[in-house]
DNA sequence: CTGTTAGCGCTTTCAG
DNA sequence: CTGAAAGCGCTAACAG
């Protein structure tokens, strides 16, 4: 392919490569008219410039990378779609890296990454995910990343995350308040801050309350559907089941009732389920499942926006700070007697 | 920053630049001896080959792009899911442009990738798109193009699709044997093949079935929630009223949900509903959506295998074929008597 | 088996 | 206001 570059339009044009390049830099030192006879003759061949050579001298490349542990998930696409809205405000390219909580594909994102490639980095880490050495490197390489939802709580870096431990304590009080006096707790991982956070709400709320603390009322799910039915069925299954159920995951929620079909058990009546989850789109078609509502593409925004501020002021070093952005606690029929 | 490059290397080693070089190239004129020196310094050192400077050399980039008209959406969500896996597998990067429905947008991608930024683009049309030429203008430049679900039908090119065609015949049939009479179809877009062919199967089914056309029970949407709502709550307000419903588009479904609930209708007593969607999530929940559920993971998998297919094969053509996936028919009880 | 050299397409001093 | 030249980091032809 002949492709139309610099060196072609300064031939046409008999002019300098230089020249010519500086024309798209829109630099002073170009007359207008020269400038306009460049920049009519690069629309009518069509000239975009190599972004490979751009990117190789400026060492900048408008794009930025997002690494997230799944997509199949609606606050990880909300997340993004808030994350591109900035990005195609800035002019900036987005490249998606999915880790499937896998720590090791985390860490070889994240290695590869210092490669240049992205100017930039946003990340929610993967389950797995305990030591942050291979981001370090990132920043070192004067790569900025920030942190949404899953963050590193140890990190000199902006997280943004939602009010997690509110939200577990204004579902479970809800719970309470509903008549509920069982209530069981389904989580994801030790790992994740958020998910303690949450828990810790959970915890509080009962404490609050006065009901007792039941360790078997809390439980801790996989990334594994199929176990996490299994775990579910068996809790549900209990003879001191559970009346309520504060699930801080969405796609544990979703077993609850698949295995409340598979029991009998009726919603509300004979449980009452609360769940942190994005699917707008379920709360539409079924009103039995009461939310607490992330404003994802908020955080993906907010994330996005604190990134550019630093590569626009061309620091890696993003503020060391915790941004939080409430979530919205949703009521529906389910829960209310 | 003072980053390790080959110079670096090589300056340490006492070896010149193109030695280290071919030694990643596991170029075997390389004596295994001073290969693994080189490969144990750069792991130590943590070295990583410019992106930039290798993508100008050699104009391959180990990226693809994906432009999809959004993200929120449990189809493409899943897509993008089967082409990240074909993706890892074959160590390529991922770019994600979301059009928005914009016409405009598409072209100002397709225009933009043309610098040698990607190797190859897998795209699904947005709802505005007559025109291809910027497509081609890719393909010209040597970058392959394939289509998957809203295909341009007149491109000479992969296209990847379900088998609309049937799907709207079956779920249109399914209503008749439930007892339908008056059955309504939603559709998003005149200028989308997978629109008409699904509307196609639509009608057909009716006139097999000895029923009458009515204009007024199909109803074009639009890409504005707001409007659709009130077209469908038009449509149920008539005096007669649709008895069933063949939505081409999740979303559109969820709006028939939303006004059955203000116009107090009952479902399924007193209107069926069955839709394209791939809301597994939103069926778990509530098993009152009949779906004609698509093999997006697939359709996102075969798409991206085509499209690097010719990559391998370094070539910009892709085969002039239409692939059909097939869709899956799932009855809930919203549909049964 | 290793080194020299040229150049991918662009930006950016520095000279004119 | 325009041009010449160097070089970003890498690869690949060609010599040795």
């Amino acid at each position: 392919m002949d492709s139309v570059n610099l060196k072609k339009l300064a031939q046409i044009l008999n002019l300098s490569v230089s020249t010519v390049s500086k024309a798209f830099g829109g630099s002073y030192e170009i007359s207008p008219e020269t400038k306009n006879r460049i920049l009519a003759l690069a629309k009518e061949l069509n000239y975009q410039p190599n972004f490979y050579a751009s990117g190789l001298r400026t060492q900048k490349t408008k794009t930025i990378a997002v690494i997230i542990p799944e997509i199949d998930n609606n606050f990880f696409t909300q997340a993004i779609n808030g994350i591109e809205s900035v990005a195609q405000e800035k002019a900036y390219h987005v490249l998606i890296y999915l880790t499937h909580e896998d720590y090791t594909k985390e860490t070889a994102f994240a290695q590869h990454l210092q490669n240049g490639r992205v100017d930039g980095v946003l990340i929610s880490l993967s389950d797995g995910t305990k030591d942050r050495s291979h981001l370090d490197l990132l920043t070192k390489k004067n790569i900025p990343v920030v942190f949404f939802d899953r963050v590193d709580e140890e990190a000199v870096a902006t997280r943004v995350t939602t009010n997690d431990y509110e939200s577990g304590y204004a579902a479970t009080q809800h719970l309470v308040d509903q008549g509920c006096k069982r209530i069981a707790h389904l989580y994801f991982s030790k790992n994740l801050s958020i998910a303690n956070y949450r828990m810790e709400g959970y915890l509080q709320a009962l404490r609050d309350n006065k009901m007792p603390l039941s360790k078997g009322l809390v439980v801790q799910c996989t990334n594994d559907n199929k176990t996490n039915f299994n775990l579910i069925r068996a809790l549900l299954s209990k003879n001191k089941r559970p009346d309520g159920i504060f699930s801080s995951f969405e796609r544990l929620a979703l077993h609850c009732y698949e295995v409340s079909e598979e029991l009998k058990l009726k919603i509300p009546k004979d449980l009452k389920i609360i769940s942190f989850s994005n699917i707008e789109t379920a709360a539409l078609l079924n009103p039995s499942l009461s939310t607490i509502t992330q404003p994802a593409y908020e955080i993906g925004r907010k994330a996005a926006l604190v990134l550019f501020d630093a590569l626009e002021k061309n620091t890696a070093t993003v503020p060391n700070e915790h941004i939080v952005i409430k979530s919205e606690l949703i009521i529906r029929r389910s829960t209310t007697k």
